[in-house]
DNA sequence: CCTACAGTCTACAGCCACTATAGAGACAAG
DNA sequence: CTTGTCTCTATAGTGGCTGTAGACTGTAGG
């Protein structure tokens, strides 16, 4: 039943097919099936796995995190705790570098707007960043 | 008057010892004099170079667009519009970073919000993952 | 059947901005 | 003189891919 190639794969979850080798590498996606003549192949179970990760990566979750996500769903009957911790932890990250970002935004704003034209000599956004 | 070894370098511009050196095999800080003995000397020129560097780097500014402020400060009669441009872009690059996380957050903070305990069979987080 | 051309294969180097490690030599304080 | 901190070079590792080279495979059109 197996007869996606790695082309297909990657249309199919969004993933480049280099990036879908370099997860096989890492051991994030499993070692697929080969053809005869050495081709991977797929199927539509290798699709969800590999749009679960790739929405995860969107959400910016490291890979440590989302191997450890898979690896909590292969135990359907655990508490869901543990995931609820991950997703926290990676809530609190966003956060915390939103924070850093809206302050770097206000700084460099207000560098960029008291620049009014003139000479490098006299350059406002360079002396503020020699400061 | 080159006095100061890289350490003092190090804890007067806030930039460790080895970013430093990392900084000399870019080309982004000069070859300093040596002692003797060969050890680095520094003096405060070389403070204020590398905290502008620091700042900058704080700011997000990536190494090539440093390295271009650094030229044009060194033209101190051309005019600033170039040093405006780089800072608009990074301020650009900045505010879409931005963008994306408060997306993610909302995102996440949704996944977050939904998960009432439970099993991970029924687990709301992984559920929205995988779709 | 032949030819193009797109897709796939492996293996390895490169990206950014550092950080870590190893092993050796230098210098200041007690 | 010893101890401990600094400094030196060179190299490899980090995360998450991306790019390259060179060879093979599969498919569509003529």
């Amino acid at each position: 039943m197996k007869h996606m190639t790695i082309g297909r794969l990657s249309k199919a979850a969004g993933v480049k097919v280099t990036t879908i080798r370099y997860y096989e590498s890492i051991n994030l996606m499993g070692k697929p099936e080969r053809s005869t003549s050495g081709q991977r192949l797929y199927d539509d179970a290798d699709v969800q796995r590999l749009s679960f990760i790739r929405h995860a990566r969107d959400l910016g979750f490291p890979i440590d995190s989302i191997q450890e996500l898979i690896d909590l769903q292969d135990q359907p009957g655990e508490d869901c705790a543990q995931v609820d911790l991950i997703a926290k932890r990676q809530l609190g990250d966003i956060r915390r570098r939103l924070g850093q970002l809206k302050a770097l935004e206000s700084e460099l704003q207000n560098m960029v707007r008291v620049c009014k034209g003139g000479k490098i000599r006299s350059c406002k956004v360079l002396q503020t960043l020699g400061e």
